[in-house]
DNA sequence: GTGGTCTAGACCACC
DNA sequence: GTGGTCTAGACCACC
């Protein structure tokens, strides 16, 4: 799998890790059974502190989405699809819900909004 | 003009102050020449520390929204509204457009994300 | 004489006046003997507060520029020519000085200094 | 690159800090990519708190002169020399300006100007 | 009364 | 280690 990682959105990088992971395992671009890159391998690529990504990879263990084998590396759990799709669909339609609500309260209209729901949507 | 800020959202309190002045100048609710709350009224209405009110204030300022009368207080400046509406429109346009491209990337398509749309803006 | 005052350049309004009335008596405009206007009625001609007319002319006062003739006002002290003129000849190289030091420590040439200066005193 | 701060010439410090920095940008003093001292650095080799070198900072950010790698610190925008460059321009030509202004108000003519300009600048 | 600046010190997330 | 935010409290010029 490959990763995107935008050091300017304010979103931290182990965040970003955390979610690109998660959502690869719920769309089944990661497998059950199925090993991540190394800690090392990927701070390599990515130019990212090794700590930033064993930060992620701890929280996605305590996520129960990536098991270790001992001295064989990090592997997708064999029940983590379902928790990943239902963690991505949360995620999702809680910062969804969460600009919506802020639109509404800043004054915008129903209709103001589906209307830059559409531009926005073509314009990706 | 009424504030509500939250602490608990990771949002700078700063922050929400600049956006709910800048949303209210959008909205009409403040108007050119009007003047906001002295920085020590509305550090003692929000229990919030007065630099914190200040800091916020200095980027109105900055932002061009509001001005300084020496010794008497901020107001809304003459050409602030068209500018807020158009910083409202990008702030919101912006956070929307990166709930979207995330949920994209997440493998929605398209139609799930206006689903999820309708949805979440039935239940606010 | 007439004033003017601007509310918007950082320079406080007592200031402003002080300088204007120190720069007339340099000039010529306001002689020997002349009333300056009453603090009421510069007050209410310039829409400023009264404190800030009195502090000017108080230190008009100490400054040897003004004198108090009781119950009747203020007026140009007979030797303040002079020291007007003097005063305004020191303030404006002052300003000049530290404009120019400061651009040269900013790094640019002498020559670049002449050229701003042709420059900008063809703009005025 | 050096910082030389003046307590007592009533110019903010962090606003000497935002300027110093920018005008080093300006002349190639400090390059893209370059890192500043950081915060606690800065702020104890020149016996300033912490916060005040953190609102200059926090200013050259917003002025899109630095951009913060997080957790790491401070380095100039790959576009920020011709911002600083025509910043330093418009800062000194506007400080001049209004020095020439108050002159001429004050009564000189053009060439007693042009006089003091020259015996000022062969002094610096 | 008003805002503006600064110090001191704490706590936080991130690397 | 890094910057970012916030509180507490002081002092200032100005109105």
């Amino acid at each position: 799998m490959r990763f995107s990682i935008d050091t300017s959105n304010g979103v931290p990088i182990y965040e970003q890790i955390v979610r690109q992971v998660t959502f690869a395992v719920a769309e089944g671009v990661l497998v059950s059974g199925q090993m991540v890159p190394s800690v090392r391998q990927l701070s390599t690529t990515l130019a990212i502190n090794p700590n930033t990504i064993a930060r992620a990879y701890q929280q996605l263990q305590s996520d129960q989405v990536l098991e270790s084998l001992r001295g064989r590396g990090l592997v997708v759990r064999a029940d983590a699809a379902p928790r990943c799709d239902a963690a991505r669909q949360a995620i999702l339609a809680d910062r969804l819900r969460s600009v919506l609500s802020e639109a509404l309260h800043a004054g915008l209209s129903t209709e103001q909004l589906r209307e830059m729901f559409e531009q926005q949507i073509q314009n990706l």
